[in-house]
RNA sequence: GGGCCUGUAGCUCAGUUGGUUAGAGCGCACGCCUGAUAAGCGUGAGGUGGUUGGUUCAACUCCAACCAGGCCCA
């Protein structure tokens, strides 16, 4: 018994147990304390730069899993760029103006509302984004993130808004800014503009009618079909579906034209059993055929042909009103339609209409029907139930009203066609993503910048008061511009115009008095221009960024608008190559939503569970496609955490307090098991390499799980424990086991530390080497690990393992029977049926018996019946041990009872015992 | 309705240019060990490859349709 004293065994203060969620914080504390992340870039100083640059999340509320995905997908290539010995500065960054931020600081005051200024509600939603910038800094922070926390990029600082407004100057400057109309939800009541998220919906009874349009000259009809009679005097085209079919019918209301599909429909809905098709046609045959306007006399329209005409309701022939409707807009745009909009900002027809001028547009329905009547025009009328939007403050029905908005002209100096060409040469991962986006730009509209809101960057420019007409120059904005950049942009509500931008003068009528413009950029425009305000401003990056990371939502948004605003002013993308991930669902792939309960917090789980198995569980998933994502999962992580923990504890453990600056051994001289693991690990980590640099991490971590797993714990580690355990302390044989844990465990805390920052930096506080850095995250790994790398010995040891594989069964038959219980009350026999074979159990001979854990093997000729296996090219059998166990290190062997002193044990324990003394 | 993506064991992933009985780890079951012990080791059972057709001597792998889910548009 007490020969136990006299063994090796493994002793660490690395605890077995991580408590993750205290020992991070303890960690980001001493992260803290030598201020890592200026420690790094120092570190760095002289390497070459890689640059990710991170898109803005919106400062709106706590992170979610979503965010964390995304920031822990950026800070493994991060610290992965790092380790490789680039430097690698990150800037986070927070996009902090519109709609959403405004909406709920216009919830949370309620009625007030009304009585702040607008520069009061802007002064709230700033509050309101810094407020949100500061509790999602600290929780990017406590996920392992390393970045420039302390000098983020704000949307709404000084400088960035300046250059927001710089930019624009710019885009005026080469002619991509446009002023035109474009139809938007409007609410009547409230007299404003709306967004998408400010728009609920209701079932809605609305007429639905059929009404003919005379063609002109001909007296022939086309059978149109509409649920918004008050947008038939802004009527200024029909359309037909391209690749449907249509007929020419007679009928008791005349000639008509309709969709072939819907005329059976139609027969029934007019009821008039005389109707019969009398000519088969397409739509083609009428585009650009003319006709009168239902309401207006005096004017005509023409067929268009547009994709979104329904087949399965109404007549096949639809009214177009590009100033009413999105759909018709985008018809208007592409056929060149004009975009009329009588409709005044409370709903009611302009002095344009005559006949209903003045009259709110749902009254004017009734008598618009009732004058269609009269004509005999308006042929059928019913009732059509169908969701319908309403303004999310005050219930009431929305119309599509055109309005002036400023844009950016997609066409301009062949913008698109260059847009194209940088999608081109950009290198998108995974590939499927650049068609995405290609499609997406090739058939994008104008961008629409003007947004009818207050809290945003305002559109620098002015309208004489004397003839309307815009002044929009590069000088003027750039005035604006240094306003700006020295009390950020409330200036533009605050000061008057002319201590903005001093004189300027009219270029119509040579006015001098101007009012400022009210609205303010779309908040897509401030993100775009995180190329120029960060990445080209800042000293310590390099425009174009080397990498964007984002969602796949992104292709519509942050990666297209960055392209179109870098591509217009500096002819080039932003980026270089663009990484799209997917999103994260819930355990059953299902949207994640508040309303469903089925959402995480990045908070509560690492409250719970630790940053490290949020990080783990991001790597093991292919982020290419969406993933799941809930407590179960993370589940799988923690199992997964604890086997890695593990086997850097028991490696630290047997490398214990060894002084390793003592050890060096040349790898001719290392033992055979020893070169083989080595020659094995620089081949796995060769390929985690190779996966690291392809941004593949969760091949990265199953090469690296796996190593653990099937190489280290189960195989390596488990065969080594004899060696480091009952050989004497400084015999070549242990000393030889310890070096190969040292070089292991060195390269693998190094591997896994862009994934697991917090354990590798633990770990390698209670790693004792020569040269040690301040951080685990300051190392470099190089590649002299190749120097490792043997084919031969692997090739033998596929061999042997293959060998290794018959053995453990054979044992573990022995098991079962109740021979045996552990594998050294066995010896195994093996018998080369070839040279070959022979040769090679001759050459690892001496180590045969550790690969197995038995305690012996012999190699003898084949001689009994139990060797039936014909396939193989050796026999091979599993016998109860022979010779006596020695009381030190548990083998049977012949040896034990030799020596004199120790009669207990064998002859290699009883010289260890003896050399310790 | 359109563009793009995803669908291999309970879970997460592999599967080279179509070619033998579709692999791994986890989990699970059973067993061993008690000198990695809130650990470690072994053995084993799990797959109609979303569905249906087609091409082929041969398809998880190519084609088509459909189903389910996701993103972005409409």
């Amino acid at each position: 018994m007490e020969y136990k004293n006299t063994l090796n065994l493994p002793k660490t203060d690395f605890p077995m147990k991580a408590n993750l969620p205290v020992m991070e914080l303890e960690i980001q504390k001493y992260w803290d304390e030598i201020n890592i992340y200026d420690a790094l870039l120092e570190e760095r100083k002289d390497s070459d730069l890689y640059v990710l640059h991170d898109g803005p999340p919106y400062a709106n509320g706590h992170i979610h899993i979503g965010t964390a995905f995304n920031k822990i997908l950026k800070d493994f290539i991060i610290k992965y760029k790092n380790i490789r010995g680039f430097r690698t500065p990150y800037i986070p960054g927070w996009d902090c103006h519109g709609m959403p931020i405004e909406h709920n600081v216009t919830k949370e005051l309620g009625p007030k509302i009304k009585e702040i200024s607008k520069l009061e509600l802007r002064k709230k939603c700033r509050e309101y984004a810094d407020k949100f910038v500061n509790i999602q800094k600290g929780e990017f922070k406590r996920l392992g993130v390393f970045g420039d926390w302390g000098n983020p990029y704000i949307t709404m600082s000084n400088v960035y808004e300046a250059d927001i407004i710089d930019n624009f100057g710019k885009l005026v400057e080469k002619n991509f800014i446009y002023r035109g109309l474009r139809p938007i939800h409007w609410c009547m009541k409230c007299q404003t503009a709306l967004a998408g998220n400010e728009i609920e919906y209701e079932d809605k009874e609305s007429p639905s009618i059929f009404v003919k349009y005379k063609w002109v000259g001909e007296n022939k009809f086309f059978l149109i079909w509409t649920t918004t009679p008050w947008t038939l005097p802004a009527n200024v085209a029909v359309a037909m579906h391209p690749d449907e079919d249509y007929v020419e019918v007679d009928s008791s209301f005349g000639s008509l034209v309709m969709m072939k599909k819907l005329f059976e429909s139609v027969k029934g809905k007019l009821n008039d059993l005389s109707m019969k098709i009398v000519k088969e046609t397409k739509a083609k045959d009428y585009l650009d055929k003319i006709y009168l306007h239902p309401i207006d006399a005096n004017r005509t329209g023409r067929v268009i042909t547009a994709d979104f005409v329904t087949t399965d309701t109404g007549t096949g022939i639809v009214h177009i009103a590009p100033g009413h409707g999105y759909d018709d807009y985008q018809a208007g745009i592409k056929f060149n339609l004009d975009i009329i909009s009588p409709v005044e900002k409370d709903g009611t027809f302009s002095q344009s209409v005559e006949k209903y001028a003045g009259i709110n547009v749902f009254k004017a329905n009734a008598a618009i029907i009732e004058d269609l009547k009269l004509e005999g025009s308006l042929i059928f009328e019913e009732k059509f139930s169908h969701s319908y939007p309403v303004c999310w403050r005050c219930k009431s029905e929305l119309i599509f009203r055109a309005t002036e908005q400023w844009f950016l002209d997609v066409e301009k100096s062949n913008l698109r066609e260059r847009l194209l060409r940088e999608i081109d040469s950009t290198k998108w991962i995974p590939a499927w993503s650049k068609e995405r986006i290609y499609n997406m730009v090739k058939t994008r509209p104008d961008w629409c910048l003007s947004r009818q809101r207050s809290w945003g960057v305002p559109l620098p420019v002015l309208y004489c008061k004397k003839c309307g007409s815009p002044h929009i120059k590069k000088s003027t904005i750039d005035k604006v511009r240094d306003e700006v950049l020295k009390h950020g942009s409330d200036i533009w509500f605050e000061k008057e115009t002319k201590e903005l931008v001093g004189e300027i003068k009219c270029d119509k009528c040579g006015g001098t008095e101007f009012e400022k413009e009210t609205n303010i950029f779309d908040v897509w425009f401030d993100s775009a221009l995180s190329h120029s305000a960060v990445v080209k401003k800042r000293p310590d990056l390099r425009w174009p960024s080397d990498l964007y990371l984002e969602a796949v939502d992104q292709h519509r948004g942050w990666f297209q608008v960055s392209l179109i605003v870098s591509t217009a002013t500096d002819d080039r993308a932003p980026y270089k190559e663009v990484l799209t991930h997917g999103l994260i669902l819930d355990k059953n792939m299902k949207k994640m939503s508040k309303s469903l309960g089925n959402v995480f917090s990045p908070e509560m789980i690492c409250k719970k569970y630790g940053a490290e198995i949020i990080r783990l569980w991001f790597a093991s998933i292919d982020y290419t496609s969406d993933a799941p994502f809930g407590e179960e999962l993370l589940k799988t992580s923690l199992d997964t955490y604890f086997k890695i923990r593990n086997t850097i504890r028991f490696m630290l453990g047997n490398l214990g307090e060894n002084d390793l600056s003592k050890i060096k051994i040349e790898k001719e001289e290392m033992h055979k098991l020893d070169r083989y693991i080595l020659s094995r690990y620089a081949r796995t980590r060769k390929r985690i390499l190779e996966y690291y640099d392809n941004y593949e991490f969760h091949k990265v971590f199953r090469e690296f799980y796996n190593f653990i797993v099937n190489d280290l714990s189960s195989f390596y580690l488990d065969v080594l424990k004899d060696r480091l355990y009952t050989y004497a302390k400084d015999s070549k044989e242990r000393q030889s086991g310890l070096y190969t844990v040292y070089l292991l465990l060195n390269d693998m805390l190094k591997q896994i530390g862009p994934i697991l920052p917090f354990t590798a930096e633990q770990a390698y506080m209670h790693f004792k080497k020569p040269e040690k850095k301040k951080s685990v995250h300051m190392e470099t790994i190089d590649n002299t690990f190749d120097s490792y790398l043997d084919a031969k010995i692997e090739e033998n040891f596929d061999f042997l393992n293959s060998v290794r594989g018959n053995a453990l069964m054979a044992l573990e038959k022995m098991r079962n029977s109740g021979e045996i219980g552990k594998s050294v009350e066995a010896d195994i026999i093996l018998s080369p049926r070839n040279e070959e074979t022979r040769k090679l159990f001759e050459e690892y001979k001496d180590i045969l018996s550790q690969i197995f854990i038995v305690s012996n093997v012999e190699i003898k000729d084949e001689t009994g019946e139990e060797f039936q296996d014909r396939k193989l090219s050796y026999a091979l059998k599993a016998e109860k041990a022979e010779g006596e166990k020695c009381a030190r290190c548990w083998l049977y062997l012949d040896t034990v009872g030799q020596d004199e002193k120790h009669p207990q044990l064998c002859e290699k324990c009883a010289e260890a015992v003896k050399s310790e003394v």
